[in-house]
DNA sequence: TGCGCAATTTTTGTATACGATTTTTCCGTT
DNA sequence: AACGGAAAAATCGTATACAAAAATTGCGCA
């Protein structure tokens, strides 16, 4: 149920800090913190009652999986990924999920497609309460689920860190702010693995990227945070 | 040159422990580790003259690469990757590689051409010297700058993690001990993007790829590092 | 009033210290 | 001699302290 355990079976942050990445990652996929934000190591500390080391070594954690950026002598920001990199990362999952969605429907069983129901209930439920953030993440955690289903740890890892990195472009790049990120493509999805129909599996997950990608506004305007003086700007 | 920086644009470890990090990768992916060999935080701040926090910090990002292991309360050792992970560590670079030389053949100038032709040369006197750790790193340099002038940063960051962690499944698996890994694939690739050809440079990569996955001994046997009483087993 | 420089504050980089866990060693018992 | 357990050593997890760098503030001057 967590929306997206960023370990990858060699890290494994230990303590306190693997919690706190969850913590924080949660936060960050349900877009309760924006891109941008500052996450310093004294404010993550005290938040979770605990010395900068641990804090610390949570946000390098966090870096390497790409929600989080540090940069030298400033600190650790939530990652605003440029256009540029948007790209990159839906060109990314277009050529890797698509082979996942194959391998999972030849894996499928049973009781794997139980779990993907009850993910798409709970994502239902979360967009029917409102509460987008939430709905978005398990969207994210759905895709996770079908490559855990798949059974390649290694992809399983690089889907983690690319989905997380979604979230944070829908976050700044999303066309229509609040309405439909619902599609009725995981229903479609489901029905295949049901039907144990590769082909269609892998085409399925091909279209749904590329509309996702679609649905990004990525056209080059400002790429920067918007100042203060633009947020007052009368026009 | 350097055989493999490990930043991926997110993380950047501070200081002194990103120099630290370039050095043990290099040392690993040179051969001049053995995989399953202890790396204590003591033994490597010592080592470069720095405290156990920065060693830390850079075993923690070499984790995160997936070179290093990290168990809980026992400390860091060089991966041992499972016959399990080779597969799924060869398949992904199937994936994943010839798609980055379709776009490399697409991206290419005659400067990055020539960076190529010196990749292979300097491969070449490695091989003749009798280096062939560094001829294997060398070898796998040359993958990443491929990636590198595809100008894919996503997936260059990705490849770097599949070909640091094929460095030590080779050093584990590789079916003829010190003959020659030299293949000459690399010159029929080089070849390609002299031409341009895209799709030769795609299918090429693909079988080179291909080629090297099946060059490995992943039959199942032990999966576990000899015992002493197995090396000493009279049969 | 607006600009620039300097002092102050905040925040990160690194070192060190101490407690907890694991591993090793050593010794007594069977 | 072999086994088991307790003491000792080594190693990691976490907290804290201090130095260095950056950001902020405030003051003086034009």
């Amino acid at each position: 149920m967590n929306p997206g355990v960023i370990n990858g079976t060699y890290s494994l942050p230990p303590g306190r800090a693997l919690e706190i990445c969850h913590q924080i990652e949660g936060a960050i996929l349900r877009h309760r913190i924006r891109p941008g934000t500052k996450l310093s190591e004294d404010e993550v500390g005290d938040t979770f009652g605990v010395s900068r080391t641990v804090a610390r070594t949570a946000l390098q954690a966090l870096a390497h999986g790409g929600l989080v950026t540090i940069e030298r002598n400033r600190g650790a920001f939530v990652s605003r990924p440029t256009i540029r990199e948007a790209h990159e990362v839906f060109e990314a999952r277009t050529l890797i999920e698509p082979r996942i969605a194959r391998m999972a429907a030849k894996a499928m069983t049973d009781e794997a497609l139980g779990r993907l129901q009850r993910h798409i209930d709970a994502e239902h439920d979360a967009f029917a309460k409102g509460e987008m953030g939430l709905a978005l993440s398990l969207s994210g955690a759905f895709h996770l689920a079908i490559a855990e289903i798949a059974d390649q740890k290694v992809l399983t890892q690089i889907l983690h860190s690319l989905v997380s990195r979604s979230s944070l472009i829908i976050a700044l790049y999303w066309k229509r702010p609040d309405t439909a990120c619902e599609s009725h493509s995981h229903h479609a999805l489901l029905d295949a693995f049901l039907r144990r129909d590769q082909s269609a599996a892998e085409e399925i997950m091909n279209s749904h990227i590329v509309d996702l990608h679609s649905g990004l506004d990525l056209i080059d305007r400002d790429e920067n945070e918007p100042s203060l003086a633009d947020v007052f700007a009368t026009s």
